[in-house]
RNA sequence: GGCCAGUUGGUGAAGUGGCUUAACACACUGCCCUUUCACGGCAGCAUUCGCGGAUUCGAAUUCCGCACUGGUCACCA
């Protein structure tokens, strides 16, 4: 019996040769890097995708190279449906289409399958190989023997793991791995390592700089006992033939880069390059830590979290830019013309520890990118939106599309617009007051500041009205204001005010807050002019008189 | 517990032996501008770079030890 008959026993209708393969994936002919994205179908999008995504899509845009996606779903029990859908679908949102990929039957791209279930024959080439050469080998070993030997491991303060004395498998004849696999029983494949964990080797990581780390000794699964391969194989198998030159994953895989690095050395394949990232972080409200953002305690961890909220795509790029590269910021304010896209990503300008993602921050970037975008285009954003997650904002927009667009136009036209929508979210309770059913409807907290008597109050609005009122253009305004200011004992000149505040009964500011709060209910609004010129004459006459 | 990595203000961080009295941005506070709020402008916010020791004329930067944090140790990726 030979590693032959035992290969093609486990194996028997694997004909072709890596060589075979070798043939039907050439080697790539691209100038630039080869990055690919390879998320597992979950059915969820993380955060952390999100940002390998974007590096991966830099790295190929930069270089002229090409960026993949690859599904990796080996895993069938954590398999969703619709997964890889939700995938593609928050690609496109965030333009960031790969150019090749595998979308229901449609396949783009010389390199596929890109999803690898449908790769499992490719695998098994390479399994069979393995095998033949003596470099793999069936493991019958139970889930319980294997927990029993880690029990064992630990109590002894051991390394886990199947490795020396402790693959047994490994020291199984041919003859006997023969028979059983023959007689039916249970297996799975293992590699069998030649790596000694007391020697230690070099590793030169893209952001990480040089480790040091032992190497593999442990005879690892390859093939799993519904004959896909686990995550380790199929990363050789897959980075090989599909031509990759830079891996960019999360850093939780530096433990098993011995595995790989093994690996890809018993082929005698070229490994690629690697980014390791730093784990994006959060701080823990209860324990005040630091920790890893999570996909059950943190609702932000999901992309889906800034899609429902409202948050523009450009802005959550911006705010993963500032930390994927951290003189992102910089090159930001120095060209704030340019987009994006237009910045070259340079691994060594990435921090090697773990990132926090702060939401105040994408808040703030959040305002900055939509007080620059035209009124045409938020409100087109804003209504794409709101069909999806708020009927109200919809129906405003449906209602008079114009008007809409004239309420956020405010102090929008200006070198430095006004910065008080950060989300979607925000925008009905930023402008509610501007329609008059709302205005009825809804409860309002009159916040009248400085002037609280109520006589006062009624003084100033009735003042105004008889005599002052006039919104015919902005200066004509501002003098009624000014009029009335001073008729009603007040000063109208703020420095003035300023220097001897006794000598007053308050300033214009004060009589202006009460011209506003009467009008919106609120005491922060844009710009009151411009709120009195859309409101027209009539319907400010009657919210005053009804105060 | 073994192995690997990281540790600079409230936060993201710049920094690779003297240009650092530690950049820049967010947050916060104050002032100014402004008819209010916001926007914007200015200023304040780490006497110090996890702790201890060593090297050096000189250390956030080099070396050693310790502590803490994170990752990993699956027929999951």
């Amino acid at each position: 019996m030979t590693n032959k008959n035992l290969a093609d026993l486990i194996l028997p209708n694997i004909t072709k040769t890596i060589d075979d393969l070798r043939r039907e994936y050439p080697k790539r002919e691209v100038e630039g890097e080869v990055t690919r994205v390879a998320p597992s179908p979950t059915g969820y999008f993380h955060i952390g995708g999100m940002y390998q995504t974007l590096i991966d899509n830099m790295i190929a845009r930069n270089s002229n190279g090409v960026f993949y996606v690859r599904i990796e779903d080996t895993d069938s029990k954590r398999k969703v449906d619709d997964a890889v859908e939700l995938i593609y679908d928050t690609l496109k949102n965030y333009d960031l289409m790969p150019n090749e990929y595998q979308e229901k039957d449609r396949i783009v791209g010389n390199y596929g399958p890109y999803v690898q279930s449908e790769r499992k024959e490719i695998y098994q080439v390479f399994i069979k190989y393995l095998i033949e050469i003596g470099r793999a080998y069936p493991c019958f070993c139970s889930k319980d023997k294997l927990d029993e030997v880690r029990e064992r491991q630990e109590r002894y303060k051991q390394r886990t793991g199947y490795y020396g004395p402790y693959s047994t498998c490994r020291k199984l004849s041919i003859d006997e791995a023969y028979e059983r696999v023959k007689n039916g029983e249970n297996y799975i494949i293992r590699f069998k390592s030649k790596g000694n964990f007391d020697e230690k080797f070099r590793f030169d990581d893209l952001v990480k700089g040089r480790l040091l780390l032992p190497e593999n000794d442990e005879d690892f699964v390859i093939m799993k006992a519904d004959g896909l391969p686990t995550y380790h194989f199929a990363h050789l198998v897959d980075d090989y033939l599909m031509g990759t030159t830079i891996v960019v994953r999360g850093e939780e895989w530096i433990s098993s880069l011995p595995k790989h690095v093994e690996l890809f050395n018993t082929f005698g394949f070229d490994l690629p390059k690697y980014i390791h990232t730093p784990n994006i972080m959060k701080k823990d409200e209860e324990t005040g830590k630091l920790r890893k953002i999570s996909k059950r305690k943190d609702p932000e961890a999901s992309m889906s979290y800034y899609k429902e909220h409202g948050y523009p795509t450009l802005a959550v790029i911006e705010s993963l830019m500032t930390i994927i590269n951290t003189n992102y910021e910089q090159w930001h304010t120095n060209n704030p013309e340019k987009s994006y896209l237009d910045f070259v990503y340079d691994p060594k300008k990435m921090s090697a520890s773990g990132g926090l993602y702060d939401l105040d921050k994408l808040i703030n970037i959040s305002k900055t990118v939509i007080s620059k975008m035209t009124k045409e285009e938020l409100c087109e954003k804003a209504y794409d939106w709101a069909c999806s997650y708020n009927e109200d904002l919809k129906e405003l927009i449906d209602r008079d599309r114009d008007y809409f667009m004239n309420i956020i136009n405010i102090e929008r036209c200006q070198k430095k617009p006004r910065k008080d929508i950060a989300k979607y979210e925000d925008i009905v309770d930023n402008i509610w007051f501007m329609y008059d059913d709302l205005y009825e409807s809804r409860d309002k907290d009159f916040d009248w500041q400085v002037i609280n008597d109520k006589e006062e109050i009624k003084n100033i609005l009735d003042t105004y009205m008889d005599k002052y009122f006039n919104i015919d253009d902005k200066d004509s305004w501002f003098n009624g204001v000014r009029d009335l200011t001073n008729e009603l004992g007040y000063c109208a000149n703020m420095k003035e005010y300023k220097e001897d505040p006794s000598k007053y009964k308050g300033s214009v500011a004060d009589i202006s807050t009460v011209l506003r709060v009467g009008l919106t209910s609120k005491s922060m609004s844009p710009d009151l002019y411009e709120i009195m010129r859309l409101l027209g004459k009539d319907r400010i006459l009657k919210r005053y008189k009804n105060i």
